[in-house]
DNA sequence: CGTAACCTTGATTAAGATCAATTCTCGTGG
DNA sequence: CCACGAGAATTGATCTTAATCAAGGTTACG
C-alpha cells in the first residue's frame, strides 16, 4: 500500500499553490514529499491521528469528513486530483513546528478517506515544508488564496445547510456540477445536458446534509415534475431553467 | 455616522494580523485605515455592494450573517474587538485589486451589522492595503494563521449543525463560553457559574441555526433537568458535568 | 404609565430521519 | 452465458424534531 517514491516536479508545478515555485524550489519539495496509493475505502488518516503534514491529492478522488458519537457521517469537501488538503493544522501551531518534532500534540481536524481505487496522495511533511515556506514567501501569497477559495466555499455550505431544505440543496448541487463540468467531453448517446456523479448516492446524500432515503426521494420528485432524470450515475437535466428556478 | 479620523498604532499593534508590524509600517496603516461609528442595527455593508476593503472591529459586537429568499437569517461568525472581517475577497481577487479600482466587479460575501450602540470599525481599503502586503510578508503569514482559525470555526460549526441536535448546540455554546471566558471578572453575586450573553436571544438562536421559540423551549428543558438556570442575560450553570455530558 | 422590543408558551404542521423490506446492479465464478 | 451474492438504491410506513402560527407575558425605557 505504501510506495515511497518522490512525485515529479512537472505534476508539483501543477498544484496551486506551487504554481510560483522555480525549478530549484520545486526539486526541494520533490524531495520531501512521498507518494502514498490507495484503494477505495482506505483511510488516509482519522481526526484521532497525530500530525504529520498536508496533503496533494495526484489522482482520484478524497473525502474530508467527520463521524458523529452515534455513527452518522457527515462530508466537508470532496477533494479533487492537484487540490491539497489538511493544511490548517500547519498555520494553526506554526510556531510550534520544527523539523524534527513534526507535530506529536496536534491532530488532524477530520478524517479522509479515498473514494477510488488507485488514489494517489503526495505527503508534506510539516516541519519540512515549514522550511520552505520561510524562504519562499511567494506561496504564503498562493496559499491564502486558496484558504480564501475554501471559506467561501464552507460559507456557502452553511448558507445552503441553514438556509435552504434537501429539494434546493440537490437541485443546486446539480445545477452547480453542470456549470462547472468541462464542456467538452460529453457523450453523444445523451443529447441533453447531464452530469455524471463520481462518488456514491450515499456519500452524495452525506455531502448534501441528508441520509440516502431522503435523497432517493427528492430525485423521484425532481423527476416526476419533469426536471430531471435519474439512470444511475447520469443525471440528465430535462429542464434547467426549472431547476435554476428552484435553486433562485 | 461617519468621521473620518484614522485609528491610532496603539490599537492596531494589537490586532493580531498586525502585531508583526513595526511603527513605520503601522504609521502607513494608520494612514489609510479610517473608523466608523455605528449604532445597534446600522448594516455596516449588504452582500450586494461592491468590495471597497476589510475591516477590523474597533469596539463592540458585528455580526456576519446571511439571509434566504424568504427572509430567515443566519450568523455565519460574531466579530469581537481586534478581529477582522470581509478580508476574503481581498485575496480571492488580489490579482485584479489596484488601488484605482478597489472592487467594482466584485461583491462582499455576507452582510454584517453592528449589534451595540456605539460600535467603531476601521475601513483598510483593498488597494492600499495590497501594496503593505506586497511589502511585508510576515503579514501574510499572520493572516494565513488567522484564516486557519476561522476555517476550523467554520468546521466546527458545520459539524455542529449536521451532526447535533438543538440541544447539543445550546449545551456546547454554553460550555464553549463558559470555558473561553475572562476568570477574573466574575460577579460575587452569583456563587455558581456562569455565563452573560452580549447578544439577543433572537441572534443567539440564529447562530445556532434555530429559531427563538426553539431556544426558549430548549432552555426551559436544560433549566427543568436542573443543568442551567436562565436569568435575563445571564445563564448559571448548575450542572457543569451533566452540560459537558451533553456535548460529549 | 404607555409602548415597543423581547421573550415565553401552547397548538399544530411539515420536513426529514428511522426502521424495515424489497429490488436493482454488477462483478465473479461455475 | 448464467447464477449467485454483495453492495447500492428504492420504496413504504412510522416517528421525531423542530418550524410555523398564534397569543400572551415581561422588560426596558421614554
Amino acid at each position: 500500500m505504501f510506495n515511497f517514491i518522490p512525485v515529479n516536479t512537472e505534476t508539483l508545478k501543477q498544484v496551486n499553490i506551487f504554481s510560483a515555485l522555480g525549478e530549484h524550489e520545486l526539486d526541494l519539495l520533490n524531495d520531501i514529499t512521498r507518494v502514498k496509493s490507495f484503494n477505495k475505502g482506505d483511510i488516509i488518516f482519522f481526526d484521532t491521528e497525530p500530525y504529520q503534514g498536508f496533503y496533494i491529492v495526484i489522482k482520484g478522488l478524497v473525502k474530508i469528513y467527520k463521524i458523529s458519537k452515534d455513527g452518522r457521517e457527515h462530508i466537508l469537501h470532496l477533494i479533487n486530483p492537484l487540490n491539497t488538503f489538511a493544511e490548517v493544522p500547519l498555520f494553526e501551531n506554526f510556531e510550534k513546528i520544527s523539523e524534527a518534532t513534526a507535530g506529536d500534540m496536534f491532530r488532524y481536524p477530520a478524517n479522509a478517506m479515498a473514494l477510488e481505487d488507485g488514489t494517489e496522495t503526495a505527503l508534506v511533511p510539516a516541519g519540512k515544508f515549514k522550511g520552505l515556506l520561510e524562504s519562499n514567501s511567494s506561496i504564503s501569497m498562493k496559499m491564502l488564496s486558496g484558504f480564501s477559495k475554501r471559506l467561501r466555499h464552507l460559507n456557502r455550505h452553511i448558507e445552503e445547510l441553514t438556509l435552504m431544505d434537501v429539494t434546493k440543496r440537490a437541485a443546486n448541487f446539480i445545477y452547480t456540477e453542470f456549470i462547472n463540468k468541462p464542456k467538452a467531453k460529453t457523450e453523444k448517446k445523451y443529447t441533453e445536458p447531464y452530469i455524471t456523479l463520481n462518488i456514491s448516492k450515499n456519500d452524495l446524500a452525506s455531502y448534501l446534509g441528508t441520509i440516502i432515503e431522503t435523497l432517493s426521494r427528492t430525485f423521484k420528485k425532481l423527476q416526476d415534475e419533469g426536471i430531471i432524470e435519474v439512470d444511475g450515475k447520469k443525471i440528465i437535466i430535462k429542464d434547467i431553467d426549472k431547476l435554476k428556478k428552484i435553486t433562485s
